[in-house]
DNA sequence: CGCGTGGTTGAGTCATCTCAATTACTGTGG
DNA sequence: CCACAGTAATTGAGATGACTCAACCACGCG
């Protein structure tokens, strides 16, 4: 994992300098979007391939009803839609959630990068394994575990997420996420999740508020949370070396 | 997509003659394995990767208080790890529900295969792509859809996915999974699944029994699932061209 | 200062679960 | 070919987690 220093693009893999450099030439478009705008929209097919530089987005999908279920978040370093060189029509929409900075690059410039660099291609293909990995953690957080859990779970993995890159303490991150939004997360409405939220705050595990996060007792929130780190593949690592986590949670994927 | 006429593995995956090939010399060596057999567990590294041949495997998380999800199904010529290349420990476990005949390779022959064959490296991050964003749809069937409509879903991406490669009449095709199983993976309980299929067959939707699963209204019951073929990604195409299912649903999607 | 978005409360309802018992299969050994 | 054991499917009735509706509050911004 690697952070790059001086460029736009932060990538969350595992990429060689060189093949980072390669990297940036064809992601040289910056642009700058506000909040609650479509990166890309479910169905609607594109000839663009972007990475996410700053800020947050969501991966969402639509049910006939009008509810939607966010089925995915996406951090700084990460690839929005990959996909859309095997597949045509994307099958959910991401949304940024604050303003954010992409890097853009056109479909076919992408695939003649993967050909060149075959480093590129398979880092591509660690990417997207994470990902699965962890849509499969988001299929069991809803499937089996009870609604207060669910919250903590979602609370737990954007805080691991978060740790490494922007963080006023140790213990404390941004969190610009809304309750209705955490409720579009792990299928639960926006009543419950509240309550779930002043019942973590109530005992003192966490504070959260004005977009901030603060976690008061990690092994705690983790505990309730049935969290392992292990499931994000190292995802959380990305961009400054890992500082605090580790030593909260000796046990966590110390592997990866 | 290619239908691979001689050999043991057939593979969900869009590749050339040549590449196939390749790919078949080195996952050479099948094996048979009975049902409820392990062929990966959570937390246990391996040095093997392999693809299903023959039968039906799942996916599963368990959590800590001994319930489990299924996160995944697998199908002939979905490959059991890929996810191994490049994290230790596996984030879960896959077990066998039918017998089943695998075929087997060494982790290391398997990334030097994709060092020789971009191509390969190349179909193994579209199988991968197809993988997270079935992972997706199944977050958003537990997450969003009532219960009823999740047992249906199920139903749906399994007939769709079997249809193609055995069925004994257009509507028919074998159905290994059990209620309990049909509960693990939906997130539901076993006596709600018995019931919601109850009602399915009530309607005259289908029949299951015997391990034989009939659809006598597919558009109905798409209807009733809110399922839409896109998320499978040609996953359901695999082996025999599609038949069927293209005719029953020309619309597909048109709708939501 | 007023409006909009996001957060908080309370009370009643319903979907889904739990528990517990009964019946139907499937395969195996006598 | 039958008896039996074990697994899978079905049924009923009561309990509860999470939802709905509907109101109210707090803040940030123009």
């Amino acid at each position: 994992m690697l952070n790059f220093p001086r460029g736009p693009v932060r990538l969350a893999l595992p990429i060689s300098d060189e093949d980072l450099e390669a990297l940036f030439d064809v992601f040289s478009r910056a642009i700058v979007v506000g909040k609650h705008a479509f990166l890309r929209r479910e169905g609607e097919r594109s000839d663009l391939v972007s990475i996410l530089e700053s800020g947050l987005a969501l991966r969402h999908k639509a049910t006939r009803d009008g509810s939607r279920q966010i089925v995915g978040i996406l951090m700084p370093g990460h690839i929005c839609d990959l996909s859309s060189h095997f597949f045509d029509d994307p099958d959910h929409s991401i949304e940024t959630a604050t303003d954010c900075a992409v890097a853009v690059a056109r479909k076919d410039e992408v695939l003649d990068l993967m050909e060149r660099r075959p480093a590129i291609s398979r880092a591509f293909l660690a990417r997207s394994l994470a990902d699965a990995a962890i849509a499969r953690e988001w299929v069991m957080n809803v499937g089996q575990r009870p609604g207060y859990q669910r919250v903590a779970h979602l609370l737990c993995e954007i805080f691991a997420y978060q740790q490494s890159m922007d963080f006023a303490d140790e213990a404390t991150c941004t969190f610009p996420l809304t309750q209705e939004q955490l409720a579009d997360a792990t299928g639960l409405t926006v009543v419950y999740v509240n309550r779930a939220l002043q019942d973590l705050r109530r005992r003192k595990l966490i504070t959260l508020g004005q977009n901030l996060l603060s976690v008061h007792d990690w092994r705690g929130l983790c505990a309730e949370a049935g969290f392992n780190l292990s499931y994000l593949h190292g995802d959380e690592q990305i961009g400054t070396p890992m500082r605090q986590l580790q030593d909260q949670t000796p046990l966590e994927g110390a592997s990866v």
